[in-house]
DNA sequence: TATTTTATACCGACTGGTTGGTATTGACAA
DNA sequence: TTGTCAATACCAACCAGTCGGTATAAAATA
């Protein structure tokens, strides 16, 4: 049997994510990970070339994270109703559940915390997560325009915008649910944008 | 007239803004700065007595700023129209306003940038930064109440959540408008904000 | 089956450079 | 000539990254 070093790689990531996620990636030594992990430095660079090597692999590992999130509740939310509107409803009204059992304020998102670093990236790195964010706007901006083959909205919105705006509602709340130390508060803020939805398109 | 050190002392703390937007405020070391300023250690540490020190000045002013912000769109909203609704409806609408103008994607706000560095900072920092959130709320927490003294909200809605949603939505469109470079994309959501509170409480 | 080889996974001392911060000195205005 | 303001030179701690070496186990060979 091979000694598995992806283990000691996964518990560098997790380590570092959890930094990361509490100082930033800048303020976040190798010395940091690898006491957090309890391995050495050359464990360290031995999984990964450099620290901004681990950087890429933990923005990836986070993004394919996030995508499960979304094709999860896609398929979570199409499987109970045919009704457009009512899967957008639905999708929205999971992610409050989610967010609605959190004791803790929800520990923070990387994207937020390496857009605040941005200098310290290149553009393959803001690229990745891009691509992310626009697989979610393509999600509601195509479930949106389905709901719109049979309502007709109460004001006439940009959705892509409107689609944008569920990640900006969790962006502003994991910030302002930090910073105001209250748990409960990105669920909801989430029911806002629920309510807003149903208002626009609800008879 | 003693020589204005004053004057020195804001381009330390205007350099250490941009540079902690850019990079985060671990990543941006004293000498970043005084490099920015053109200015030595010396005169740096003359002004402040420690990076530390800098940071409280710094959110000092952001706040200050911040504030004013909040005090001048409330005496230009409250002039114009003395029904609770109107006034809060053009507040959102200034605000739309100033965000279409730019060109370039807002750089960014100091209470997301601390938030994602909060491991850094004290309780004091992070106290300054609720208080100040906490003035927005309680603006909008009262012209909601003020509102619904003539009309009835369509869905019974959190107030207090309804009110930080303002903020919600600065903070998270801060961070998409960096991340998929759109500098229109503030305003655009600002919007919703606002189509959102008109279908609450109008008829 | 016993022995050698090879690849993987990890260790910890070390390097050149950077960090926040200090001590000392001097220039300039009142 | 006194207090304000800023420059130079410096320090100990810390930084990312390197390097020579070691333990282990699978694979190849005998």
């Amino acid at each position: 049997m091979p000694k598995d070093g992806s283990v000691t790689r996964d518990k560098i990531l997790d380590a570092a994510l959890k930094l990361i996620l509490q100082k930033g990636f800048g303020s976040t030594s190798v010395d940091n990970v690898i006491a957090e992990v309890g391995i050495t430095k050359g464990a360290f660079f031995y999984h990964f070339k450099s620290k901004r090597d681990m950087a890429v692999a933990l923005i990836r590992k986070f993004v394919d994270n996030d995508n499960a999130h979304l094709i999860d509740g896609k398929s979570e939310v199409e499987k109970y109703s045919h009704d457009p509107l009512q899967q957008l409803l639905a999708l929205i009204s999971l992610f409050e559940q989610q967010f609605a059992e959190l004791e803790d304020p929800y520990p923070g998102c990387l994207y937020a915390a390496f857009c605040y670093q941005g200098d310290m990236f290149d553009e393959e790195i803001r690229n990745i997560i891009a691509e992310q964010l626009q697989r979610w706007r393509q999600y509601i901006v195509d479930k949106v325009y389905e709901i719109m083959e049979t309502r007709t909205p109460k004001m006439a919105v940009d959705v892509e915008s409107l689609a944008d705006l569920l990640t900006t509602t969790f962006e502003g709340a994991f910030i302002m649910s930090k910073t105001l130390d209250d748990p409960k508060l990105v669920a909801k803020h989430l029911r806002h944008y629920r309510n807003y939805i149903e208002l626009l398109f609800s008879d």
